[in-house]
DNA sequence: CGTACTTTTGAATCGCATCAAATCTGGTGG
DNA sequence: CCACCAGATTTGATGCGATTCAAAAGTACG
């Protein structure tokens, strides 16, 4: 990895990643800002965990490589914190690598844990984004294990919208991926649901319609 | 939902749901053990939150209804916290119902906070419960998202197990459904990586074989 | 010993992935 | 301002793999 640089750019980082908004100042004063480049590993298996990392930018997996020599895909991380887990765990379980150019801000991990310990509102805020990051990952599992692309866009508006409209705020071939589908059958299905009536597209708001 | 009777039979529900083990001694006495039957609502839509609760056996989902009038399930819940999310936040978002008959243990949300802020050992055993919960799910979304049934059979032996063992502590019809496909499916797919050598199987032990 | 459930195999169908290609869009530099 | 380019969007044709429906065999439990 490259050279750690004392944080320079920040206020236009936090524009753009609300995770560091949990973070206390004196916190966010020891962190290092990080690019990476493609295919740059960040840790390894059975690596001690020394940082804390947080993806503001680009993309991050976590993979293993199974018996077969292929590459297992634990998480793709496309912003926020990577391996919330490795905070109560002395060593990596899997490898980290970035898959396109990315930047990254390190915590140090043991400061990070005792933070957590000290500060009353990191704490809760804490314990809030793994909350809700459970939340939303249940219902992801869930939406994927609908079998037909129009069940899980009905699903993600319902899920992840309000009264049957959300706004999407990525490509639809971004949504498309995140939904497990490719994007022609993501184009296919908007055109379909169209057609019978079930769904409306203004920009990006969609509109999930009643039986009517 | 049934009248709530205090704790008797506890011992045998503690040897088999271990998320019972995080909650100090206090606040187990002031749990509610409840029986549930099919179909019925646990909490809905906007009430406010009570209760924390355990499902010990059974099944729970968490729903809504979408415009066209049919079930979203947000979530599946067999064993564990349900909604933790739910900590945070005043009333509910979904509707909660069992599906089966099923046994739940019911924690005064109060007071279950309260202890979270004031006993150490629970905060940390909870925050490393959410955040092994994140994890996992990670995992589960993203072998979700692979289009075939070797595949994700390949990505449950890799993430779940050890060196490209797993003991599976579940039916394989179980599984199928855990892993998004029919049961029909995962069978003739087991059968295929075993006649190709890429698997192979005993009892409940499932072996990913190197290429060789 | 019977019943309910899981495991297993078969055949037909359907929807999504895949490959291909055209059009549209936003942003860049000349 | 316009030409250009990379990427997103859209439509078409084909094949494969999972679902679905059906049914048989195996297994656990009372």
């Amino acid at each position: 990895m490259e050279n750690k640089r004392p944080p320079l750019d920040w206020p236009s980082l936090i524009a753009t990643e609300q995770s560091v908004h949990l973070i206390p100042q004196a916190l966010q004063e020891l962190a290092h800002l990080v690019q990476a480049d493609t295919r740059e590993s960040l840790f390894r298996i059975g690596d001690s965990v020394r940082y804390i990392y947080l993806v503001v930018s680009g993309e991050v997996r976590l993979i293993r490589v199974n018996p077969q020599g292929n590459e297992v895909i634990l998480q793709r991380c496309r912003g926020g914190f990577i391996a919330e887990a490795s905070l109560d765990s002395r060593a990596y379980h899997c490898d980290g690598v970035a898959v396109e150019p990315t930047t990254l801000l390190l915590f140090p991990a043991a400061v990070f844990r005792a933070t957590l310990e000290d500060d009353l509102v990191f704490r809760k805020g804490w314990r809030s984004l793994l909350a809700n990051e459970v939340r939303k990952l249940r219902a992801q599992c869930e939406r994927l294990s609908l079998h037909s692309a129009v069940d899980r866009i009905g699903h993600y508006i319902e899920s992840e919208g309000t009264n049957g409209v959300v706004n999407l705020s990525q490509s639809r071939k971004a949504w498309a991926s995140e939904l497990g589908l490719t994007h022609e059958a993501l184009y296919r299905a908007l055109r379909r649901m169209q057609d019978d009536g079930l769904l409306a597209i203004d920009g990006h708001q969609f509109i999930s319609k009643p039986k009517s």
